[in-house]
RNA sequence: GCGAAAUUGGUGAAGUGGUUAACACGGUGGAUUGUGGUCCCAUUAUGCAAGGGUUCGAUUCCCUUAUUUCGCC
């Protein structure tokens, strides 16, 4: 399904200002997804989400397919009726990740990835075709083509040859994705930290018609001028008029950075697992709101913060919650992160708009970084 | 009143005549980037009821006191 894609502005640092189009409206780009892996945001209702500005969202191939199972959410009318969310777009990934993330005794081969279920211990086997048809039934809006997320570093030998191999798997991918009419298709770049393979990947990828391009493989533990690099490698031999996505990323000062590098959408745990340890992201930094100095006081997360938590409960009510283990607290600082990532992209729309981006990434990353030692 | 047993950190407790008193919870910090929600890391008793004695050395043995628990009149 064609998304309708355009740049509406680029501004002189590289950031793009776009917009797409779904079923469920427009959307407007630079924008944040937040993670639903198991058909919901953890801890989160669809309203809260809506509340929260947060547009698109993201679940999982592999998750799903375990449990409950594709044709149980086939069964229910797809994802959005399953899980009754009703204002935006779900974009499923491909279940490529947990070959890496679950770092199981993984047997990778020309046809798949064999795998050992964390449930029940049972093999399975994924393929290219598997993911894009348990993606067909799960009914989201924007699904990935299937990909091997390699772990950082890795050698060079073993990067080519992967990539290569994701490039056959996007290539399957593409051939199996019957509803195409219905469902746009992402491909995904990888090639670690190597310019050559980025290179590669980006330009091969591009050449199959995918509606998008994400760039995978990133944050995976390299540090973080490396983490640029591949981005930039990446972002440089993607078309210009295709969605680009950054996987994985969430940090508010990589948002900035990615976005000045041209990407459109990112997704991330970030917020929903930070706010279940008690961190609240604020302008000021990360808050661990369990810390003693919290206990009186009566302030909310952020004074100037539009969200249901900031306008309803202070930061003692909520630390009292998080010491407790009462979950609400960890509900009420998912909604602030949440918020707090579509606010910062918002932000970056307006100063991109303006064009004025870079002195905005400098004020932000001022306040946010100076408690840091 | 007599007899017996017990007394280790905020809590539950292990332990030994010899350099840093186990473990768990709790406390205090930290971590966290396409999520295997309740996980991970660090730190947290200069002291073993109090006083005295034996000993090269005692939280560990002995005595006295205090407190607690259980029996008996």
């Amino acid at each position: 399904m064609d998304l309708k894609f355009k740049v509406i502005k680029e501004s002189s640092c590289g950031a793009r200002l776009g917009e797409f189009e779904t079923r469920w409206g427009h959307h407007k780009t630079p924008m944040f997804m937040p993670v639903g892996t198991q058909a919901t945001v953890k801890t989160l209702s669809p309203e809260e989400l809506k509340d929260a500005h947060a547009d698109i969202i993201l679940s999982n191939t592999y998750h799903l397919w375990l449990r409950p199972g594709e044709d149980v959410v086939d069964n229910a009318g797809g994802l959005h009726n399953f899980m009754n969310y009703k204002t935006g777009p779900i974009l499923t990934d491909c279940g490529g990740f947990q070959v890496f993330s679950l770092a199981k005794p993984k047997d990778i081969s020309e046809e798949g990835v064999k795998f050992k279920s964390h449930l029940d211990g049972k093999n399975l086997l994924l393929t290219p075709e598997k993911s894009i048809e348990i993606q067909n039934k799960l009914g989201s809006d924007i699904i990935m083509s299937f990909d091997e997320c390699p772990p950082y570093p890795v050698t060079h030998e073993y990067m080519k040859n992967s990539v290569e191999r994701t490039l056959r798997w996007a290539k399957r991918s593409l051939d199996a994705n019957k509803k195409r009419d219905t469902q746009a298709q992402f491909g995904i770049v990888q090639g670690g930290e190597f310019p050559d393979l980025r290179k590669f990947s980006a330009i091969e990828t591009a050449k199959l018609d995918f509606d998008g391009y994400s760039v995978g493989g990133v944050s995976v533990g390299e540090d973080g001028e490396t983490k640029l690099k591949m981005i930039e490698y990446a972002t440089a031999y993607l078309p210009k008029d295709k969605i680009r996505y950054l996987m994985g990323v969430g940090e508010p000062m990589d948002l900035i950075d990615g976005v000045i590098r041209g990407i459109d959408i990112f997704d991330c745990v970030l917020p929903t697992r930070l706010a279940r340890h008690g961190n609240a992201l604020t302008r000021d930094g990360r808050t661990n709101l369990k810390n003693a100095r919290f206990i009186k006081d009566l302030d909310p997360i952020e004074k100037d913060c539009d969200c249901y938590t900031c306008k309803n409960f202070s930061k003692s009510y909520i630390r009292h919650l998080l010491v407790s283990e009462e979950s609400f607290g960890q509900r009420l600082i998912s909604i602030h992160n949440i918020r707090f990532l579509t606010k910062l992209m918002e932000d970056i729309r307006e100063h991109i708009e303006k064009d004025d981006l870079l002195e905005f990434r400098e004020e932000f990353k001022e306040r946010y970084l100076k408690n840091k030692k």
